[in-house]
DNA sequence: CGAGCGTTTGATCGGTGTCAAGGATCGTGG
DNA sequence: CCACGATCCTTGACACCGATCAAACGCTCG
């Protein structure tokens, strides 16, 4: 069923966007053992709440996590794409609290749990650099509630294709601003906090303001600069260790002035 | 002014909510390199995208972690406590994209990097804790997505009660019904994606209902149930490896069964 | 005793949700 | 190749939650 090419290449260069590695390190990374599953569109492969010892790489296609309310009621909290990992959590304690779904076919290497035992005991440069995707996944994360929280419809779905606009483009998935999107406005909606009319609504409206522009499943952004202010984009949640702001020469937090020191 | 008992032992307690350490660990984390920081109220002691190269364990008070807009909109993405960590990005990159600050006056422990990458190296266990506290952050977090994007008001001051009361009483700073919470009205409208005064506003329904009930900085959850049921809290996504929903004969975190069969 | 911050209250407004229905598109099977 | 159902998109009217603006009150601390 899978072509004998098909390798974990996409989790690599995941990890090197944000990661050095040595090209030993590469080769064991490629060499984790996983074994392969073919996923239809809308297929959930990662129950709420269910047990199981493994974690998985997105190798194709699109999936969302989300979380579903009691009443019915759903909220995406990411959007995944070529190269992400999934399940982390499930593969360290054998569950976790919310739900992975494909939206498009696609492929997923699943990898046991036992293989991220091995390299936490043998590979600590490929450990810090999962733990950082962890901890990259975080940042999204918080912004996606920044998101939600503080900014406006407008802004929402601003915020929402600039992101993935960037998280595409880095992923060598397409143009920053023009790019397949294949999530509905019903998704949007439970990207964003909205319901789907507004969010119906609001893309028109962006539209008209000749910000963007989009048919059926992709999305072209005409006016990034204009989307971006709107959104009050900054990327920098997503880039690596790069350099920072480098105002002076590396100074300690200058605000600790009240702080005592003491010795360990 | 530091007590000379002050040592990591928030840490340990924490770490070991979420994982299982030898004795042997244990002393290795109470032995890691710090310096204290007596810190006042308010203080920013981790300013947004600012270099720096150490992580923080929260000893004592309580803090926020936040992001700010470029309009002056300001959004706390979590609630610290003791034990907690601060920073870790810091640690492995050098700059994150969120500010911590104190609400309380309080104490933290600054561990260097360089303490971490000699844990990568040697402390596959202690790495896992620590790495499994990063993905609990991430579900709170992602419970935060959940609870600003698709609740109303109400539900979401009640879920940020039932939340809190839980972390407290897990941190041992106090029952699940009866805490100290010095957070104003202001900052729990910065939590909840809400204004002060429609905080204020339900706070009141919320005492005039009789779920709550709350003088100066300090809240008695009368009836956790409804408050719960309003909420509609799920405190699973705060809980460790135990046993899941318990359905089933076993109980042991040794639940390692059920995963699909990989052959690598 | 005054200043500043946090809390409380009232009046009004607007953004977003809700409800309902029609139209477009796509996949599927006859 | 067409028919058909399902899903998605679009539109309109209306209701309401929560924001906004403004002001007063009560602490606490210097």
């Amino acid at each position: 069923m899978a072509s004998p090419q098909v390798d974990l290449t996409p989790l690599l260069r995941k990890l090197e966007t944000h990661s050095a590695l040595t090209s030993a390190e590469r080769d064991v990374i490629l060499a984790l053992p996983f074994h392969l599953r073919l996923l239809s569109a809308s297929s959930q492969f990662l129950p709420q709440n269910e047990v199981t010892r493994q974690c998985f790489v997105l190798l194709d296609g699109y999936a969302v996590r989300s979380k579903v309310l009691r009443d019915g009621g759903r909220q995406i909290v990411t959007v995944l794409m070529r190269g992400d990992l999934a399940g982390v959590q499930r593969a360290l304690f054998g569950r976790a609290d919310n739900a992975v779904e494909m939206v498009t076919k696609g492929l997923v290497a699943a990898i046991p749990a036992t293989a991220i035992d091995e390299l936490l005991a043998t590979q600590p440069n490929i450990v810090r650099a999962l733990w950082s995707e962890t901890l990259f996944d975080g940042a999204i994360q918080r912004e996606w509630a920044v998101n939600i929280g503080r900014r406006d419809a407008h802004g929402r779905l601003a915020h929402l294709l600039c992101e993935l606009g960037v998280r595409l483009h880095q992923a060598g998935l397409g143009e920053r601003e023009q790019f397949d999107l294949p999530l509905t406005q019903n998704q949007l909606a439970d990207c964003t906090g909205l319901t789907p009319v507004h969010v119906n609504r609001v893309l028109q409206s962006l539209r008209r303001d000749g910000l963007i522009s989009n048919e059926l499943r992709r999305v072209t952004i005409e006016d990034w600069a204009g989307l971006a202010r709107i959104a009050g984009f900054d990327e920098r949640y997503l880039r690596g260790p790069g350099p920072a702001r480098r105002t002076g020469p590396f100074e300690l937090s200058a605000t600790l002035q009240g702080a005592v020191d003491a010795r360990g």
